[in-house]
Order: C-alpha cells, then structure tokens, then sequence
DNA sequence: GGGCGCGCTACATTTTTCGTAGCGGAGACT
DNA sequence: AGTCTCCGCTACGAAAAATGTAGCGCGCCC
C-alpha cells in the first residue's frame, strides 16, 4: 500500500484532495499515535514503541517510513522527531484533544 | 474488539485517558473518513457508503456501530448523520483539514 | 571481550479489511 | 397481485495488515 500523498490517489478517494491523502494517512494504525506521541520532542525507536503502549516493532516501523515519506516526521541524531510539517500537524490536532476532554466528561 | 470509550482501556493504553481512546477509535479505517462525509449533513448507508469510495458495507457497519456506541453518530429517519459530540468533533477536525491544504502545497 | 542499548528484521499467528453477492423489507406504481 | 427500486445490512472466502516474540548486527564503554 503506497504511501498517501496530496495530489496522489488514495484509498477511497481519486480526486487528490489533500484531505483524502490525510485521512487515509493518519486513519492506519498508531499513525496519530505516534505523532501524539512525538509531540514533546524527539523519541528512539525503543522510547516511542514502549510510548505507544509496546507497539509491534514491525508496525511501528512500516508507519514511520510513511509518516518520514510524507514528510512529517524525521530521524535525527536524537531518535524521531517531527519536522516543520509534522509539529504544525500536531498543532492542528490540539482541538481534537481539547475535543476528547470535552467528550469524556459525559 | 471493544469500542474504545473516554475512561477504559484501548489498544496501547491503560491509563483511560480521553485522547487515548479518541485515538483508537479514530484511528481506525474509515473511520475519520465517515466522520468527514457526514460533516455537511446527513446520509443513507449507501450514499455514505458511495462518498467513502465504495467501502465494504461489512466495514461501514462495524465502523458506524462503534462510532454510534461512542455517541458520536446516530440514526435518524434521513439516514445516519453526526450528534452534538459528532459535530463538535468535526468542528475539532477543521484545522486538519486547513493543515492539509499547507501540506500539498509543499 | 563482555555487557549494554540501539534500530530494526523475521516469521508464524491472529485480526482486520476487502470485494462481491444477495436477502428481506418498505414504498410506489400498474 | 406483480414488479420496480431503493433501503439497511449480512455472509463469506480471499487478501492484507497487525500482533507478539525472538533475536541479529552494530557501536559504545568499561
């Protein structure tokens, strides 16, 4: 499964729109997670698998090289780290945690 | 596999923290995309089903049962369509879809 | 050279998703 | 009555993805 991209197709989706691509992207598994999960800084490979709950190896893996694909999240000398993009991302995904905290209090 | 819920446990995660389970639950396939689709309005299980790219009924089922579990989608007599935590969700959903505007045009 | 933590791969099993076909019901029209 | 159409949804085999566990090869430090 390639990996989405604005303007690419995606699953569901042949228009290109920029949103598909996202949603395709951030909907497989522990995608947000880990961007969750990198939002404080940078994290090795072990940090941010025991982060997200002792994740399989495999998995995280397959979901950094598309996150790293897409641009949002990069390997520096100090583990994983978002790039411009992906803290920018991270930002955009505040009100969804705003929102959980709002919708857990039901 | 159990609907992930504000306050139990979800995949990766004991700690019962609201985000947590948001994460889960929407970090299944289609299931943002379902969320995205009924922002403007509500649709019948076929057109939602349609606007999703042709996604498997059995997936648009098994979504739609946990995203009505979580509270966040209804039934009504014009066909599925979001409830007030549904709508504030997607309302919360809107600077992604402004971020992924920024990230194609990269 | 022994121990340690690292990124990551291998692989068999389980779970999820896919794709397609089609059922039974409700309403309209003839 | 009979047929047409759309509806929500289920069934089911095939394919793809995720899981859990083990461990390799590397560089580093004592």
């Amino acid at each position: 499964m390639p990996t989405p991209r604005p303007g690419s197709r995606v699953r569901g989706s042949r228009s290109g729109r920029p949103i598909m691509a996202a949603l395709d992207l951030l909907g497989r598994r522990w995608a947000l997670r880990i961007l969750w999960e990198l939002r404080a800084g940078a994290l090795s490979f072990r940090a941010l698998r025991e982060a997200c709950g002792d994740v399989s190896p495999a998995v995280l893996n397959t979901r950094l090289a598309e996150l790293r694909e897409a641009g949002l999240v990069e390997s520096t000398d100090a583990g994983y780290a978002t790039t411009g993009d992906g803290r920018s991302l991270c930002r955009a995904l505040e009100p969804l945690h705003d929102w959980a905290r709002r919708w857990a209090s039901r």
